[in-house]
DNA sequence: ACGATGAACGTTTCGTTGATTATTCACTGA
DNA sequence: TCAGTGAATAATCAACGAAACGTTCATCGT
């Protein structure tokens, strides 16, 4: 029924509006119901709550996201490595600049992790899935010797926790987290060559990416 | 001054009685005195204010965490990745149990983190000295390769970071957090060693512990 | 002089109440 | 039948006076 898709995108379009404008608490749904010249009681025909509403926005939003990183993860000029730090990068980044250009969506991500946290852990999943496929296919490519894809996928989003969420960069200004952000990528990423880098079998040939020089500092984003 | 000292001590074990019953914000200095048969006035001649006496609480805790980390750091029956790993993991394991036992504490931790977050950026500073002096140990008998030992520390930290804060485990327990905590490990520990066990120059003998063989799955504590 | 007091002061917290809000639902017009 | 309404309801919020709190200081007894 594309009458109905055509008016839920109307609502979040007034929403969006509102919320950043005013922030989510302090709008009101009579006040994006009035906006878009109907009562507030017809909103629930279209979405559960609020709150899903802004749910809906965060889809949004994250899917744009999405795929910019699956961009990243499969931009084929680059080395496995090199994409895997970038896509992680390119997280930290796109979180700081939004932020410190809307700061409403701060707000609205508060809101979202407190009343459905669920939604963020699937957000984290999507990403993992990306990470997923890149150990498979450093693996392949000899960059990579990682044997439980999932379990190292999950170790990487642990051990980056710190550049996810902003509530733990505690005033750090960009360049000050992107070094931190190389240094424990760098950490990480050389820990996942390891094995294939090291000299279990010592004449198998170093990797592509030799461990040290692997990632390079990264210029600091403009 | 003695009498001083022994004053201020009663007044700890006072304060940490009603913190531990009350919780810190149902605490009141009159409470304090009144156990002490003293006037709320008196208190402030011994402690500049409510602050300080939970501060002066947390800092006798986590000078016994701190000798207690340090010990682990010192034992000279296992070697420098161990000693760092298991650093790590203790620090993470006492808080764990601190709040299963006491969920207090986390009261205390957050109050002090907002009020005096300069006070525990110091303790994290005094940990990252324990860290250094591995790490400068650990290259020097060739288990790790690690240039800049101050940077490295730190970017252990932050790939830690999860593991310190109660608020990102999210409900995890125990064992979950130690799997994460061991893959992590794995992770950054095979990254220092990585350009000591990886073959740049191919024909020095692996590291004492083979990356490969680095940080064995640890039992999970009883 | 000095250790201690407790009333006094300015803030913060708390409980109550009245208003606002999210949500529901019986109803309407097409 | 179905998109839409708007009054009714229940949950939440905001405001405000009262109580409690942390802190200070003039004062007291020794």
């Amino acid at each position: 029924m594309p009458a109905k898709d055509a008016m839920r995108q109307r609502i979040l379009d007034a929403a969006k509006k509102r919320f950043k404008h005013y922030g989510y608490a302090k709008t009101s749904m009579a006040e994006i119901a009035a906006d878009l010249q109907m009562s507030p009681g017809n909103l629930y025909r279209y979405f559960p709550g609020k709150i899903d509403i802004a749910l809906a926005i965060a889809d949004d939003s994250y899917e744009i996201r999405h795929d910019h990183l699956a961009e990243i993860a499969h931009d084929g000029s680059k080395s496995t490595i090199e994409r895997l730090r970038d896509l992680f990068h390119a997280d930290m980044v796109e979180t700081y600049k939004t932020i410190e250009h809307d700061p409403r969506t701060f707000e609205l991500a508060a809101i979202i992790k407190t009343e459905r946290p669920e939604w963020v852990n699937n957000q984290l999943k999507r990403e993992r899935e990306l990470i997923n496929a890149l150990l498979t296919e450093g693996n392949q490519s000899g960059e990579f010797d990682v044997e439980d894809v999932d379990f190292a996928a999950e170790m990487l989003q642990s051990a980056m926790m710190k550049f996810r969420y902003p509530q733990l960069w505690s005033n750090l200004k960009l360049p000050a987290l992107e070094r931190e952000f190389n240094g424990v990528a760098r950490l990480l990423l050389v820990g996942l060559a390891g094995r294939a880098g090291t000299a279990r079998e010592c004449h198998v040939e170093p990797a592509r990416a030799p461990a040290s020089a692997i990632l390079p500092p990264r210029e600091v984003a403009a």
